[in-house]
DNA sequence: CCAAAAGTGTTGGGGATACACCCATGA
DNA sequence: TCATGGGTGTATCCCCAACACTTTTGG
């Protein structure tokens, strides 16, 4: 008794949508992504990024924020609609279309939360990741291919870093991101022509010389060179 | 009596699954787009971009291709995944989550098809469009950006193009797509250094010098500059 | 005065831009 | 021979890459 047609039959499931974020931050001089691990399902206690059904009075970017904030308190950050998968057997359960979404967040005051819907919530450096449930380690590659594009053309790097930050620091943000050594004085004067950043007092308090602090003076994603 | 939970209640109707394909091509030295005529729905006798339901058995990509195919009768294309719309009244009857694709196509010999389902189907200049259905027209704004992207930093011109070609007829493309003259020297020293096409003849016939024909290389989407 | 990070200037090369004339063919 | 589009070379400019030393502070 096989290949019955029922509602059951995975073969004749319409896919069901749903919404899984990629959470990034810089810690500890590392790129980070937030992981939860699943407690049921057949990924049980594997690690993936939080996400879940889309709701009927809910956008995809709203789903993507409301599970954003549900982990991690947080509300305006960047977010970014990355890719939607679709493979048929992503989910082997049930047959589900996720929107994939990626965050940036600087996570210095976030206290991360957890639902019963887990056992457990996580920083996880990207060099060192878990093996990854569903496709979610695709996802990550895609996320961090276009976070180094997205990087090279726009402002949004001002999501990873604090108000106030010396060029030292926005440089290796650079450097992690983009997983290469930068010339100190090449991109110095590269983000100053750009116009993007303005002064905003000395760093003191450290046993050299003082640094100089910048803010951005938009904190809105802009895109820097025009083709 | 309102607000009744039933399945009928659009409030809290999940989204279901639907593909929708923008399909470029180039005519009459304009770029154009392909359209359906709805018949049936709340926008009956409105033009929209071929689309439908994604089914339980078939990948968000083969959706799509199977929308290509069905209107064009056209397998190996390029075809990419644009972006995944979500607003909860974009169909006003039932919610739908749509994944955008598009493709670049030549349209030379391509017969168009219909379907009991649609009352029309036909070309529509990007200049020239007829009002759209649903929010087709932003994804139609938004796909025309990515387009211009793309032919920025890859080869997928190919797929616009006949096998053979002149350097002419190239940069007649590139100039419909990024909507600006481009400099007929510089041009070529580009496109030749790029190592991407090679000579395939020559064209006769015509009342002046015969232009070198060319064709691509590789037929396959390769990405040109490296960050 | 020393360690440690901050900050700064100059040069050379390569690619983009701007620009005008000769070439090959069919009619 | 002429009209038509095909095809080419050169000078300039600007941006990027490469590179080393001085400055300011706390300890």
């Amino acid at each position: 008794m096989k290949k019955i047609k029922s509602k059951k039959t995975k073969k004749y499931q319409y896919p069901i949508t749903a919404a899984d974020v990629i959470i990034f931050t810089i810690r500890e001089n590392k790129l980070n992504a937030l992981l939860i691990k699943i407690k049921y399902s057949s990924f049980k206690e594997k690690w993936a990024f939080p996400g879940g059904r889309v709701r009927g009075d809910e956008t995809l970017d709203q789903a993507a924020r409301r599970e954003l904030y549900e982990k991690t308190g947080i509300k305006d950050v960047y977010l970014e609609q990355l890719y939607s998968f679709g493979s048929i057997k992503r989910d082997p359960i049930q047959r589900v279309v996720s929107v994939a979404y990626f965050a940036l967040i600087n996570s210095n005051n976030v206290k991360l939360r957890t639902t019963s819907k887990y056992s457990d919530i996580g920083w996880f450096s990207i060099k060192e990741m878990p093996s990854l449930a569903y496709d979610h380690r695709e996802m990550l590659n895609y996320a961090l291919l276009r976070l180094k594009y997205k990087l090279e053309y726009t402002n949004v790097v001002y999501s990873l870093l604090p108000i106030k930050f010396t060029l030292t620091q926005l440089q290796k943000v650079y450097e992690i991101v983009l997983q290469k050594k930068l010339d100190k004085r090449n991109f110095r004067k590269k983000i100053l022509s750009l116009d993007l950043i303005k002064k905003a007092g000395k760093k003191t308090g450290e046993a050299h010389r003082p640094a100089e602090l910048y803010s951005f003076k938009k904190r809105k994603p802009v895109i820097i060179e025009i083709f």
